[in-house]
DNA sequence: CTATTTCGTCAACCACGTTGACCATCTTAC
DNA sequence: GTAAGATGGTCAACGTGGTTGACGAAATAG
């Protein structure tokens, strides 16, 4: 299975990676619909995190997410649409609107993590713990760069 | 590294696969870029490879990639549009148009196969063979009933 | 006080997905 | 052999997530 294809060995790898990827997002997306969530997107968590307790521009969101600010201010808006963020008047400088996390944002970003957990868990039951972290720890070491940058258009890329 | 936040470990998992899909994925079209295909996106590796050698219809290619005929058909229209792709009547059944990859198609795919071959072996440098053959086992044994769908609007779901 | 930078937004556009509707064609059933 | 149904392709409208360019309002630097 992991060498699906024998004459393309290389072509395993991303596909895997991707599908280990869809596997515990659309795991954590059907819980989160069960628990009260189900406007949440798979974006919308890694914004959510980006904008952080101590709330954010749309300026920096967008640098914090490697995208535009006005791909920022438009995701924005439509999480403040659906109630997970908020956008205030920062009184010092007028220019500014800070977003900050909603407590209704705040309970699917609490979540999110426990979820996230609990597959993490079932992946370590099925692997073993240590092959859990050792993946890890490997795809640490080799994709550090990439961390957190969410500019793709589409996919991923672009 | 792999617990980037100790809080919340569950949440380093996705992000890893994550970065890791993208790495691979952003270094492979560099490397494309350089020689000579600049206009190949990221999904359209995946298109290609499942179009095949033997060649496809839209419908049949949707059913492959796990979305609509439709969605299958405009991806067709881009790829047909620079030329890796084209469509040709079927002489048995005059409903149906013949996908196919181009020789410029299979020359992407088989460019994209080689440099996928070099970056597994650069992971296997940094990483030790046994590691990345770990890795693939593991996610293949958790991955495997999303191996090949990308009905994903924006990223990655609903 | 003026010049520049910064923040937010608007507008147009592109890529990629969706559903619904429709026609043309092939297949099946009578 | 023809009527009825299934299938393939396309068009249209739309939603989400990204891009650039332009521009006004407000802060900062000189």
């Amino acid at each position: 299975m992991a060498t699906a294809d024998p004459a393309r060995p290389g072509f395993a790898l991303p596909l895997l990676l991707l599908a280990g990827f869809r596997t515990l997002i659309d795991d954590l997306h059907a819980e989160l619909a069960r628990e009260g969530h189900p406007e949440l997107r798979p974006l919308h968590g890694f914004v959510l995190q980006a904008v952080g307790a101590d709330g954010t521009t749309a300026t920096e969101l967008g640098q914090r997410l490697g995208i535009s600010k006005q791909a920022a201010g438009k995701t924005v808006d439509r999480l403040v649409a659906v109630g997970y963020l908020e956008r205030v008047d920062d009184p010092s400088d007028a220019r500014r609107r800070l977003v900050r996390v909603t407590p209704r944002g705040a309970d699917g970003l609490r979540r999110s993590a426990e979820i996230f957990d609990r597959l993490r868990a079932q992946w370590a039951d099925t692997l073993g713990p240590e092959r859990v972290t050792a993946m890890e720890d490997d795809l640490g070491t080799m994709a550090s760069a990439n961390w957190f940058r969410l500019d793709v258009p589409g996919w991923f890329g672009g």
